[in-house]
DNA sequence: CTGAAAGCGCTAACAG
DNA sequence: CTGTTAGCGCTTTCAG
């Protein structure tokens, strides 16, 4: 350091803020440009990133407020987001609000807002979002990220959760699967409702029956996976297939499986919202919805990009990104055991060749 | 924003000079602090970091360089580090070198030179470390994690991965096995020399001649140990046992033996260094060398700050840890085999009681 | 203990 | 197209 655009300005016989002007891409005579270009070299001179930000009020950093489990969903959006941001010239500052609680999420946007950045992405849960007004009238644009709040008018970038949970459970019913239970997230999240919401619709529209005993109600967490799969497999009548509504659901209904020395599919059908990076070490592999991580990373980012750039002409976006279902080996497909819906029978156990049953009733 | 301490000063009929002292924890007189806490609450100020920074040249502004894998270490490391930074008033700026790529490594170590950063936690490997003397001379301080080069003197925190290594092997040789496989590391990774060196050093203690056929070049990724583990099940006389140099490579390892089909660990034994937090989704669990994460993020953190206030006092500090060994399903017991070192038979197929060989010759 | 003043490195009018 | 100039908000001498 020590090196300033005075330095580069004498170097150059040139004015400071013709070199100010060249380096914030203005127009300088083509002589000059080279003159200021070797001096730069030479001198090996680099912006003071701090008088820069004083002076235009823009600190070419960003926030990223989100979660950082140990899974591929976590890892692979930081990533994605940090890679991006930084070739667009922006830094990544991380905060990691474990799993989205309100008060450190609160907190951190504060701190953000007040110590000076860009915009920030952020994962959050809860209706109170006082402080993303907060955000908005320091003028720092706001994406959130995966929670979409319908309580406040913000960018967001979502997945149709309803949508993928709707499918991946479509492909049990398919399968001839009726007692169908579900572990749930938390009634804060956004998502959570979504999925519930999937699970709910897709057995309306087959006309199978919700019963309340196949209804878990968890937290996301992998311990409320584990003590839902015990409960539910204490049940005088089992289900034959149940929706884990989130990675770390799956990984607790995994342990409890094997625990009870469970057999998937044979006795269990299982599939998760949320694709397992590890699926090779996991037996069976699992059926589940893959969220297009990398898309939502790209579209917070062109989202933030531009909102910091100014430009707020569809100003709140919602972008609704849709999950893709992969099918692996954890379901058992029962077609041509009877059935209330009178689906014929397979001719193949393939995927494809199963969905016999009409849709609706 | 907005409110800056100017208006603090006119709120308080008081010099900027005073509030800025007081702010810094200089001495003022007992009623006027009362004064400047009401109007600071009252106004809602707070500093402008970059004035403040352009000012004092200290940002409050941290880098951390690693990769951010799917996998306990990575997201435990950068959790930690993050909320200890922040505990103490830092931001953290996380910019992510993939696999330690050196390249990467010496651009962003650059970028945070320039920039502006009091400081920064680094992963990274190689041997051309000018860059960390180019930080030195722009008097940042740098602490390398993980890797520790002895080509350079810095800060750094370790691993004692030779006697991870060590000890997990002379767990498979009390064991019973003799062919006993390694898939390394790269050789620019100081912890990969490190295990391969704990790997070697063992052997040779122990009296078991090193089967070159056995020693397998990996670079800690997956693929390097699915590939490996099926090169290894090619030999005509096949290893009954496999150290996975790290996570990833493990993974690989896994993969190849599900195709394979080999039973684990009646077929073959597996140990590795990492552990593996979805251990409980692994079949069977693996005996692991766990890395102390915690306790790396803690040191690395201390050590940093330290340097930060300008204490060199211990320069250059090398902290070592002590990796832990735990013993689960992987490995089997083949005490009571037929043995060139004559070793006795097993009383129990535990893991104590199987410790049957004595050590050297 | 407090205040006045200089200036960190840069950008953005504005005048030439 | 180039140069002059006035700060951005704060810390830090140095007098008072």
């Amino acid at each position: 350091m020590g090196v300033t655009i005075k330095d580069v300005a004498r170097e150059t016989n040139l004015a400071i803020s013709t070199i100010s002007k060249y380096l914030n891409g203005g127009k300088v005579r083509k002589k000059n440009q080279k003159v200021i270009e070797d001096a730069i070299r030479k001198l090996n001179y680099t912006p003071n990133g701090m008088a820069r930000g004083l002076r235009s009020s823009r600190t070419y950093r960003v926030g990223l407020i989100m979660g950082n489990n140990t899974n591929a969903h976590s890892s692979t959006l930081l990533k994605e987001i940090e890679n991006r941001m930084r070739e667009r010239g922006y830094f990544l500052i991380f905060l990691n609000n474990d799993y989205c609680v309100p008060r450190q999420t609160e907190e951190y946007v504060d701190f953000l807002v007040e110590n000076g950045v860009d915009g920030m992405i952020i994962t959050t849960i809860g209706k109170d979002l006082d402080y993303i007004r907060r955000a908005r009238e320091a003028d720092i644009p706001v994406v959130i990220m995966e929670e979409c709040h319908t309580a406040v008018d913000t960018d967001c970038v979502q997945v149709d959760c309803t949508g993928g949970a709707y499918e991946v459970i479509e492909h049990l019913i398919k399968a001839g699967h009726r007692r169908i239970a579900a572990i749930n997230g938390m009634d804060e999240s956004q998502t959570a409702i979504e999925r519930k919401k999937g699970y709910l619709r897709v057995m309306e529209d087959y006309g199978i029956p919700v019963n309340e005993d196949y209804m878990i109600q968890g937290d996301y967490k992998s311990e409320s996976g584990y003590l839902g799969m015990k409960e539910l497999w204490q049940r005088k009548e089992r289900p034959t297939a149940v929706f884990a509504a989130n990675y770390n659901t799956c990984i607790g209904v995994m342990e409890a499986v094997y625990e009870l020395g469970i057999k998937v599919p044979e006795e269990l059908s299982i599939v998760c919202f949320d694709d397992f990076e590890l699926s090779v070490m996991v037996r069976p592999k699992l059926t589940a919805v893959c969220q297009p991580l990398t898309e939502m990373a790209d579209a917070a980012c062109e989202l933030l990009i531009r909102r910091m750039n100014g430009d707020y002409d569809d100003y709140p976006r919602r972008i609704r990104l849709k999950p893709e279902c992969i099918y692996r080996d954890s379901v058992l497909h029962m077609c041509g055991s009877p059935s209330k819906n009178g689906n014929k029978e397979c001719r193949k156990k393939t995927d494809r060749d199963c969905g016999m049953i009409e849709k609706g009733k």
